[in-house]
DNA sequence: TTTGTTCTGGAATAATCGTTCTAAAACAAT
DNA sequence: ATTGTTTTAGAACGATTATTCCAGAACAAA
């Protein structure tokens, strides 16, 4: 009976992570969002609920695609330092998009509604660990059994990448100078030679 | 000839940096200043100019603040991982605050205005350069000589240092418990040891 | 063909946005 | 006391906000 949906549910999912990732929730009008998702409003209230639900899915919808990446990313290595480097490498690998690139999602929301608006913080909170738990996975295989670490020192270098990989994101942002992220994360990575 | 202002520059410029610093640019409107400041919308606008301009006005001020904090309590110290530990106690501290804590402004400012308001982008590069310059003296007298480190080795510990603030600020916020906030501290600074 | 749902474009809503303005009162200097 | 500026409170501005609603067309299944 009912007619089909005339749009893809998840291609136009990620135009929406595409408008919130560069601009954030506040910025972001739903006027943008009608005009850059290319479907009416009444559809766009009708599939994903108000501007806060859009928001939330967005957040998923990024999540479950980083996290993708990242696993995949990471299983093809076999050393921690070279995978670190690797994804680090995410950032500063393309000098003329660094400077340009709206960072990490995840973190910008983080910074944005946090602490202001606590109701995001479980979903934040998610986001995070499902991301460390890939950390883990990578660091327990590559450096873990060889070095004799146990699961909280792994914990602990899981959330210091993390945490190191955050600070990172920040700092492209406001850097002009390719060269000073490059050093950064040579730095960074001296403490695990 | 003309009537006084009623009202303290400075300490009403302090209670912007409160509320921009709390809610940060887009979420905070000129009603919400109009009425924590005190002040009529019209000495608002006749003083700081608009919007934008009060809002840079404040990130000044709060830069002026917290380099003078920060070199209040970097001069008292004479060790170079006492005095990181100082530094980065102030978020930790408080463990009924960390996890409320607005982190801070600087970093605030930039995941909230970069890449989309380039405009921004000076400001918060000086900002940041100021507290670095101070971070750099710090480790000059407390870990140069005596280690013979070169301006550019002192530049890139001062660099990481920072980096690694910004992302313990990002993840204070969405952590609620303080003693990983604290563990992670003591990970990173154990590469000085 | 009928029925049910979703589509489309756009109007309508009520609230809020940043900003400007009006008009009168307050105060400091001449 | 006059003059000049800033104060105050609040009205007014046009634009934009998020959201809801309408009417009709489009389409898929019964």
């Amino acid at each position: 009976m009912p007619r089909t949906k005339q749009f893809c549910e998840v291609e136009t999912l990620d135009k929406a992570v595409e408008l919130f990732w560069n601009k954030g929730f506040h910025a972001t009008s739903m006027q943008d969002l009608v005009t850059h998702l290319g479907i009416n409003r009444a559809s766009l209230y009708g599939t994903y609920g108000d501007k806060h639900g859009l928001f939330q899915k967005a957040i998923k919808a990024y999540t479950k695609t980083n996290k993708e990446l990242l696993k995949t990313l990471l299983d093809q290595e076999e050393e921690l330092v070279p995978g670190l480097q690797k994804m680090f490498g995410f950032i500063s690998q393309t000098p003329e998009a660094f400077s340009t690139s709206p960072g990490c999602f995840v973190v910008n929301t983080a910074v944005e509604m946090l602490p202001n608006e606590p109701e995001y913080k479980p979903l934040l909170t998610q986001c995070r660990e499902e991301v460390l738990q890939i950390l883990r996975d990578f660091i327990a295989r590559t450096h873990g059994a060889e070095n004799d670490l146990s699961q909280n020192e792994i914990d602990r270098i899981a959330y210091l990448t993390y945490a190191f990989q955050s600070g990172l994101q920040v700092m492209a942002k406001s850097e002009n100078n390719p060269q000073r992220i490059q050093a950064l994360i040579d730095d960074f990575l001296k403490a695990y030679r």
